[in-house]
DNA sequence: TTGTTAATTAACTAACTCGCTAAATACGAC
DNA sequence: GTCGTATTTAGCGAGTTAGTTAATTAACAA
Protein backbone atom coordinates (compact mmCIF):
# COMPACT_ATOMS: atom_id res chain seq x y z
CA UNK A 1 0.00 0.00 0.00
CA UNK A 2 1.97 2.99 1.22
CA UNK A 3 5.56 3.87 -0.32
CA UNK A 4 7.47 2.77 2.75
CA UNK A 5 6.02 -0.75 2.77
CA UNK A 6 7.36 -1.34 -0.28
CA UNK A 7 10.67 0.24 0.44
CA UNK A 8 10.84 -2.26 3.35
CA UNK A 9 9.69 -5.62 1.29
CA UNK A 10 12.27 -4.70 -1.34
CA UNK A 11 14.68 -3.92 1.26
CA UNK A 12 14.07 -7.75 2.77
CA UNK A 13 14.09 -9.07 -0.55
CA UNK A 14 17.59 -7.87 -1.67
CA UNK A 15 19.32 -9.95 0.64
CA UNK A 16 20.24 -13.88 -1.24
CA UNK A 17 19.97 -15.32 2.75
CA UNK A 18 16.30 -13.88 3.51
CA UNK A 19 15.39 -15.00 -0.01
CA UNK A 20 16.50 -18.50 0.99
CA UNK A 21 14.71 -18.23 4.63
CA UNK A 22 11.65 -17.23 2.49
CA UNK A 23 11.96 -20.24 0.42
CA UNK A 24 12.17 -22.45 2.82
CA UNK A 25 9.38 -21.39 4.34
CA UNK A 26 7.21 -21.86 1.31
CA UNK A 27 7.20 -25.37 2.56
CA UNK A 28 6.08 -24.81 6.21
CA UNK A 29 6.88 -23.44 9.25
CA UNK A 30 10.12 -23.47 10.72
CA UNK A 31 12.34 -22.73 13.74
CA UNK A 32 15.23 -20.11 14.15
CA UNK A 33 17.19 -22.96 14.56
CA UNK A 34 15.69 -25.12 11.56
CA UNK A 35 15.78 -22.36 9.35
CA UNK A 36 19.93 -21.56 10.48
CA UNK A 37 21.19 -24.91 9.60
CA UNK A 38 22.02 -24.07 5.83
CA UNK A 39 23.95 -21.72 6.78
CA UNK A 40 27.73 -20.95 7.51
CA UNK A 41 26.48 -18.24 9.53
CA UNK A 42 25.73 -17.61 13.14
CA UNK A 43 22.51 -18.00 14.84
CA UNK A 44 22.42 -14.02 16.13
CA UNK A 45 23.28 -13.52 12.26
CA UNK A 46 19.72 -15.69 11.44
CA UNK A 47 17.98 -14.00 14.07
CA UNK A 48 18.22 -10.21 12.76
CA UNK A 49 17.67 -11.49 9.25
CA UNK A 50 14.56 -12.82 10.73
CA UNK A 51 13.43 -9.48 12.43
CA UNK A 52 14.57 -8.02 9.38
CA UNK A 53 11.53 -10.19 7.75
CA UNK A 54 9.26 -9.89 10.15
CA UNK A 55 9.53 -6.10 10.18
CA UNK A 56 9.11 -6.01 6.68
CA UNK A 57 5.90 -8.52 7.47
CA UNK A 58 6.59 -11.04 5.81
CA UNK A 59 7.45 -13.61 8.53
CA UNK A 60 5.48 -13.85 11.19
CA UNK A 61 6.12 -15.71 14.78
CA UNK A 62 4.47 -18.01 17.35
CA UNK A 63 5.52 -19.12 20.54
CA UNK A 64 5.46 -22.79 21.60
CA UNK A 65 7.97 -23.62 24.53
CA UNK A 66 10.98 -22.14 23.78
CA UNK A 67 10.54 -22.48 19.89
CA UNK A 68 9.32 -19.32 17.97
CA UNK A 69 8.31 -20.87 14.86
CA UNK A 70 8.34 -18.79 11.65
CA UNK A 71 5.76 -18.80 8.92
CA UNK A 72 5.42 -17.23 5.48
CA UNK A 73 3.09 -14.37 5.09
CA UNK A 74 2.66 -13.63 1.35
CA UNK A 75 0.92 -9.94 1.98
CA UNK A 76 3.79 -7.74 0.86
CA UNK A 77 4.53 -10.18 -2.05
CA UNK A 78 1.47 -9.44 -3.61
CA UNK A 79 1.95 -6.16 -3.40
CA UNK A 80 5.23 -6.44 -5.09
CA UNK A 81 3.82 -8.42 -7.98
CA UNK A 82 1.40 -5.70 -8.02
CA UNK A 83 3.98 -3.10 -8.84
CA UNK A 84 6.24 -5.22 -11.04
CA UNK A 85 2.42 -6.18 -13.28
CA UNK A 86 2.56 -2.35 -14.17
CA UNK A 87 5.93 -2.79 -15.93
CA UNK A 88 5.01 -6.53 -18.13
CA UNK A 89 4.17 -4.64 -21.10
CA UNK A 90 8.15 -3.36 -21.07
CA UNK A 91 9.29 -7.37 -21.89
CA UNK A 92 6.01 -9.24 -22.67
CA UNK A 93 5.33 -9.21 -26.37
CA UNK A 94 1.70 -9.73 -26.00
CA UNK A 95 0.11 -6.68 -24.81
CA UNK A 96 -3.41 -8.37 -25.22
CA UNK A 97 -2.19 -11.40 -22.86
CA UNK A 98 -1.42 -8.62 -20.18
CA UNK A 99 -4.73 -7.10 -19.95
CA UNK A 100 -6.72 -10.27 -19.34
CA UNK A 101 -3.89 -11.09 -16.84
CA UNK A 102 -4.50 -7.88 -15.47
CA UNK A 103 -8.41 -7.94 -15.22
CA UNK A 104 -8.28 -11.63 -13.43
CA UNK A 105 -5.75 -9.88 -10.95
CA UNK A 106 -8.47 -7.73 -10.27
CA UNK A 107 -11.48 -9.46 -10.10
CA UNK A 108 -11.51 -10.46 -6.34
CA UNK A 109 -10.67 -7.09 -5.10
CA UNK A 110 -9.79 -3.56 -5.68
CA UNK A 111 -6.46 -4.04 -3.99
CA UNK A 112 -4.22 -2.56 -6.42
CA UNK A 113 -2.03 0.57 -5.58
CA UNK A 114 -0.70 2.47 -8.28
CA UNK A 115 0.28 6.02 -6.36
CA UNK A 116 3.67 6.71 -5.75
CA UNK A 117 4.51 3.73 -7.80
CA UNK B 1 19.37 -15.24 -13.49
CA UNK B 2 21.84 -15.53 -11.22
CA UNK B 3 21.89 -14.48 -7.21
CA UNK B 4 23.59 -11.26 -7.39
CA UNK B 5 21.44 -9.72 -9.83
CA UNK B 6 18.32 -10.40 -7.75
CA UNK B 7 20.26 -9.12 -5.11
CA UNK B 8 20.81 -5.60 -7.31
CA UNK B 9 17.67 -5.39 -8.77
CA UNK B 10 15.94 -5.61 -5.55
CA UNK B 11 18.54 -3.22 -3.57
CA UNK B 12 17.46 -0.65 -6.54
CA UNK B 13 13.99 -1.13 -6.50
CA UNK B 14 14.13 -0.87 -2.00
CA UNK B 15 14.40 3.26 -3.00
CA UNK B 16 11.77 5.15 -3.62
CA UNK B 17 13.24 7.66 -5.74
CA UNK B 18 14.19 5.07 -8.03
CA UNK B 19 10.81 3.64 -8.06
CA UNK B 20 9.18 7.14 -9.39
CA UNK B 21 12.20 7.73 -11.68
CA UNK B 22 11.17 4.24 -13.41
CA UNK B 23 7.93 5.07 -12.99
CA UNK B 24 8.84 8.71 -14.82
CA UNK B 25 10.74 6.24 -17.71
CA UNK B 26 8.01 4.06 -18.27
CA UNK B 27 6.60 6.76 -19.88
CA UNK B 28 9.33 7.52 -22.58
CA UNK B 29 12.82 8.41 -22.53
CA UNK B 30 14.10 10.97 -20.35
CA UNK B 31 17.07 13.33 -19.53
CA UNK B 32 18.66 13.62 -16.62
CA UNK B 33 17.51 17.36 -15.60
CA UNK B 34 14.22 16.27 -16.70
CA UNK B 35 14.29 13.24 -14.52
CA UNK B 36 15.76 15.12 -11.40
CA UNK B 37 12.64 17.99 -11.48
CA UNK B 38 10.02 16.66 -9.35
CA UNK B 39 12.44 15.63 -6.41
CA UNK B 40 13.49 18.21 -3.46
CA UNK B 41 17.17 16.96 -4.16
CA UNK B 42 20.33 17.66 -6.10
CA UNK B 43 21.07 17.04 -9.19
CA UNK B 44 24.26 14.52 -8.57
CA UNK B 45 22.22 12.85 -5.87
CA UNK B 46 20.09 12.14 -8.88
CA UNK B 47 22.93 10.94 -10.97
CA UNK B 48 23.96 8.81 -8.48
CA UNK B 49 20.26 6.90 -8.69
CA UNK B 50 20.59 6.95 -12.37
CA UNK B 51 23.86 4.99 -11.58
CA UNK B 52 22.35 2.64 -9.44
CA UNK B 53 19.55 1.68 -11.52
CA UNK B 54 21.88 1.47 -15.06
CA UNK B 55 24.20 -0.92 -12.61
CA UNK B 56 21.34 -2.94 -11.94
CA UNK B 57 20.56 -2.92 -15.38
CA UNK B 58 17.25 -1.03 -15.09
CA UNK B 59 18.10 1.43 -17.33
CA UNK B 60 20.74 2.34 -20.42
CA UNK B 61 21.78 5.68 -21.05
CA UNK B 62 22.35 7.33 -24.72
CA UNK B 63 24.41 10.31 -25.73
CA UNK B 64 22.76 13.05 -27.68
CA UNK B 65 24.89 16.29 -27.70
CA UNK B 66 25.16 17.10 -24.12
CA UNK B 67 22.17 15.31 -23.40
CA UNK B 68 22.47 11.45 -21.73
CA UNK B 69 19.02 10.18 -22.33
CA UNK B 70 17.76 7.57 -19.55
CA UNK B 71 15.49 4.51 -21.38
CA UNK B 72 13.78 2.01 -18.87
CA UNK B 73 15.44 -1.67 -19.16
CA UNK B 74 12.67 -4.17 -18.35
CA UNK B 75 14.82 -7.30 -18.33
CA UNK B 76 15.37 -7.33 -14.51
CA UNK B 77 11.91 -6.33 -13.97
CA UNK B 78 11.18 -9.75 -15.23
CA UNK B 79 13.11 -11.14 -13.13
CA UNK B 80 11.36 -10.07 -10.08
CA UNK B 81 8.06 -11.28 -11.68
CA UNK B 82 9.03 -14.46 -11.95
CA UNK B 83 10.72 -14.92 -8.63
CA UNK B 84 7.24 -13.34 -6.68
CA UNK B 85 5.06 -15.35 -9.13
CA UNK B 86 6.79 -18.35 -7.31
CA UNK B 87 5.01 -17.14 -4.43
CA UNK B 88 1.75 -16.85 -5.92
CA UNK B 89 -0.06 -19.81 -4.36
CA UNK B 90 0.15 -18.63 -0.80
CA UNK B 91 -2.16 -14.86 -1.48
CA UNK B 92 -4.23 -16.22 -4.72
CA UNK B 93 -7.09 -18.50 -3.95
CA UNK B 94 -6.87 -20.16 -7.42
CA UNK B 95 -4.10 -22.97 -7.49
CA UNK B 96 -4.96 -24.01 -11.39
CA UNK B 97 -4.94 -20.30 -12.78
CA UNK B 98 -1.53 -19.77 -11.16
CA UNK B 99 -0.72 -23.11 -12.81
CA UNK B 100 -1.59 -21.82 -16.34
CA UNK B 101 -0.43 -18.72 -15.78
CA UNK B 102 3.22 -19.90 -15.02
CA UNK B 103 3.28 -22.32 -18.01
CA UNK B 104 2.32 -19.58 -20.16
CA UNK B 105 5.01 -17.32 -18.81
CA UNK B 106 7.43 -20.17 -19.83
CA UNK B 107 6.35 -20.74 -23.45
CA UNK B 108 8.39 -17.95 -25.17
CA UNK B 109 12.13 -19.50 -23.86
CA UNK B 110 13.17 -21.25 -20.86
CA UNK B 111 14.52 -18.43 -19.13
CA UNK B 112 13.14 -18.85 -15.80
CA UNK B 113 15.33 -19.30 -12.50
CA UNK B 114 14.48 -21.51 -10.08
CA UNK B 115 18.02 -22.26 -8.06
CA UNK B 116 18.51 -20.21 -4.70
CA UNK B 117 16.20 -18.06 -5.09
C1' DT C 1 38.05 32.44 -26.87
C1' DT C 2 34.26 32.97 -23.60
C1' DG C 3 29.95 31.74 -21.86
C1' DT C 4 25.98 28.52 -20.95
C1' DT C 5 23.82 24.34 -20.06
C1' DA C 6 24.04 19.26 -18.87
C1' DA C 7 25.90 15.97 -16.21
C1' DT C 8 29.40 13.74 -13.47
C1' DT C 9 33.06 13.34 -10.01
C1' DA C 10 35.26 14.44 -5.52
C1' DA C 11 35.17 14.84 -0.77
C1' DC C 12 32.65 14.71 3.18
C1' DT C 13 29.07 13.34 6.82
C1' DA C 14 25.38 10.72 8.94
C1' DA C 15 23.04 6.71 9.10
C1' DC C 16 22.43 2.07 8.18
C1' DT C 17 23.60 -3.01 7.23
C1' DC C 18 25.71 -7.33 8.04
C1' DG C 19 28.65 -10.17 10.12
C1' DC C 20 30.98 -11.56 14.53
C1' DT C 21 31.43 -12.99 19.85
C1' DA C 22 29.81 -12.78 24.42
C1' DA C 23 26.16 -12.22 27.44
C1' DA C 24 21.39 -12.39 28.57
C1' DT C 25 16.67 -14.17 28.48
C1' DA C 26 12.93 -17.79 28.21
C1' DC C 27 11.24 -22.08 28.76
C1' DG C 28 11.03 -27.06 30.02
C1' DA C 29 13.06 -30.91 32.54
C1' DC C 30 15.01 -32.73 36.62
C1' DG D 1 16.78 -24.25 42.48
C1' DT D 2 20.12 -26.08 38.49
C1' DC D 3 20.89 -27.77 33.79
C1' DG D 4 20.20 -27.68 28.88
C1' DT D 5 18.24 -25.94 24.77
C1' DA D 6 16.33 -22.08 21.91
C1' DT D 7 16.54 -17.54 20.87
C1' DT D 8 17.48 -12.72 21.42
C1' DT D 9 20.17 -8.63 22.83
C1' DA D 10 24.45 -5.88 23.33
C1' DG D 11 28.41 -4.08 21.54
C1' DC D 12 31.89 -3.92 18.05
C1' DG D 13 33.99 -3.18 13.25
C1' DA D 14 33.95 -3.08 8.28
C1' DG D 15 31.58 -1.77 4.47
C1' DT D 16 27.76 0.58 2.05
C1' DT D 17 24.27 4.09 1.11
C1' DA D 18 22.12 8.51 0.51
C1' DG D 19 22.44 12.99 0.87
C1' DT D 20 25.17 17.53 0.73
C1' DT D 21 28.32 21.37 -1.69
C1' DA D 22 32.14 22.47 -4.65
C1' DA D 23 34.73 21.46 -8.56
C1' DT D 24 35.13 19.30 -13.08
C1' DT D 25 34.11 17.52 -17.68
C1' DA D 26 31.50 17.67 -22.10
C1' DA D 27 29.10 19.75 -25.69
C1' DC D 28 27.14 23.51 -28.00
C1' DA D 29 26.73 28.70 -29.18
C1' DA D 30 28.47 33.27 -30.15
Amino acid sequence: MMDDRLDATFASLADPTRRAILARLAQGEATVNELAEPFAMSLPAISRHLKVLERAGLISRGREAQWRPCRLEAAPLKDIANWVDHYRRFWDASFDRMADYLKELQTPKGDQDDRKN
